[in-house]
DNA sequence: TTGTAAGCGTTATCAT
DNA sequence: ATGATAACGCTTACAA
């Protein structure tokens, strides 16, 4: 272990002042280029870093984005899709300088909520990648001033970046209608304290409606949870509850869908043949099921970056004027689960 | 926004003096029970929290493990059997009062190595999830006395908790021999840089031997990459290769076997009626897939906790005394893949 | 039991 | 162009 340099062993080290030294390595002020070179080669040297703790003490500003990842029902990391933007939105945010750390509820000895854990860890801003509406922490937390932006949730006061779930119905809906030429559909839709999954219901029931496909109350059905046994189950009861069966069925994600082929598959109903399914998300799972999923892709990439630079934009300017809420388009992606 | 607090505001807001603060916050010192409680009280009431840039400064102990997570083809979090180890050992170090926080190449404006990083961070140790062996920065780090721990590489100096691999392919060629009564066996490996899939090779050929199952040269056969396209292309060339076809098929993890069921499936070979199919992992999706997959399972939250509970030991104590290398057991769990 | 004051390693504002 | 020096908010002897 080398010994431990500050930038007044450097200076002592170099013949120079702190402050010097300081100003190389933040580019700021004036050092002529001769001892800047000399510097920047003596601390490239040495392998001498800098305290981000002693800079942060002065600077105000940490470089670090806490991460709110609600952990419904334990999932947390493994669920694929929120895993894959949070891993696009931590890409781009690292590219730029900052960094993430996941907000935890202790921290040393005290439990803390959301909010204290911001300004303990003086963090610059907030990506609720998974929130949840019953906790209130995060309301406090997104009336605090503290930027914040989210990939799932909307409420007054915070940024969202979000699928126009909207028009991915839409244009499932019409895919069905005027494609596949079906008129009787389902739908197995999550638990609706989900954003998203309570704007997919409404805009099904609005454009079954609209394009006067077949449905009556039976025709919904709603998941426990996000996984595949919610699936599972789920349409082992919309089968029995219905007495006239769907020709297609919707389900409000992939991950539940997948628990619905299953579940079909054990019924003996033949996908596409007796019913066709259709998911949302395009997780990579979709396409390497049997049979493979028509899905509604979610632009993952996109969602996780856009949050980022909708951050980053806040983080630098909290006065700056961008709108609340941002809808990406989405992509329906025909494979063997309907024809 | 509520006015900026610290133990100075605080003290003189309480007309105490800022070390008293300080020390019932630490519950350190002597400090008269009533003062104690007047000022948890009067904290709590203003919801003061303490700077820990400031604290972290003083006190040299940050609280906060680095992570290395290397992004192998840029899965990434999205790589649902490391997710799933990371979120148990982060779930128990949380638990403990520390923080995570993902080890990146460039902070602010400067590029650096993990070892640089560390110093900079002042992290208390550091996980290396995934690494890599050709990755030089991780030998620097492990060498510069800063607590490592890993679940996936071994190497001198480093402390690694992994699955006991050996013990997993003997449990599983007994059950071919014995159970299945099958004798022509034939295995898909991963890319052998990653030490559990040269670890399972090893094993496969010295309890192939020892149990005088029928191999020969083309009855291995090397996965690109750990995935499920690269599962499927290999168990096509292995199906090609081989002129006489095995009996069971094993393969190096579960994500590569789902698409060699995959590739079986296309070249209409029946699993488990014409060839049998077992995995390692025993990821989330390994029983909803057709057919559920047999596998060994690896204990993934141990995993997690015990590699958590090993750098703590070490973080508190570099000087403990512990094994470098700690093996977890493994369990066969039959499902339809076999019969 | 409580108060005082010297750091911790930076950054930033002055002088020089 | 460079050098002193005062914060930043906390911990920790040590003094009162």
């Amino acid at each position: 272990m080398t010994k431990k340099r500050t930038i007044y062993t450097i200076a002592k080290e170099l013949n120079l002042a702190p402050g010097t030294i300081s100003k190389v390595l933040n580019q700021t002020g004036n050092v002529s280029d001769q001892t800047r070179a000399r510097v920047l080669a003596y601390i490239k040297e040495v392998g001498y870093v800098p305290a981000s703790s002693a800079r942060m003490l002065k600077s105000k500003r940490t470089y670090t984005v806490g991460v709110v990842f609600t952990e419904e029902s334990d999932i947390g990391l493994e669920h694929s899709f929120f895993s894959s933007i949070l891993q696009h939105f931590k890409t781009y945010l690292e590219k730029e300088g900052y960094e993430l750390s996941f907000i935890v509820k202790k921290l040393g000895k005290h439990e803390m909520s959301y909010y204290e854990w911001c300004m303990n860890k003086r963090v610059d801003g907030v990506y609720i990648v998974v929130g949840n509406y019953s906790d209130q922490g995060l309301y406090e937390l997104v009336n605090s001033g503290i930027p914040c932006v989210s990939t799932d949730m909307i409420l007054p006061g915070l940024h969202t970046v979000i699928s126009d779930n909207d028009q991915g119905i839409k244009v499932t809906l019409d895919y069905v209608k005027n494609i596949t030429k079906k008129s009787k559909v389902a739908m197995v839709s999550g638990p609706l304290n989900s954003k998203a999954f309570a704007e997919r219901l409404i805009a099904f029931k609005k454009y079954a409606e609209q394009l006067k496909l077949i449905t009556n109350e039976s025709s919904i059905v709603y998941a426990e949870s996000f996984g595949f046994t919610s699936g599972y189950n789920a349409v082992l009861k919309l089968m029995k509850q219905m007495t006239e069966k769907p020709e297609v069925i919707l389900v409000a994600s992939d991950d539940i869908a997948l628990g619905v082929l299953k579940g079909l598959r054990d019924l003996e109903i033949k996908v596409p043949e007796d019913i066709q399914v259709i998911g949302f998300d395009d997780i990579a799972f979709a396409k390497h099921f049997t049979p493979s999923l028509t899905t509604v892709a979610q632009d993952r990439k996109q969602l996780g970056e856009t949050a980022a630079k909708l951050l980053i934009a806040l983080m630098e300017n909290p006065e700056a004027e961008i709108d609340e809420v941002v809808k990406l388009p989405v992509t329906l992606i025909a494979r063997d689960s309907t024809k």
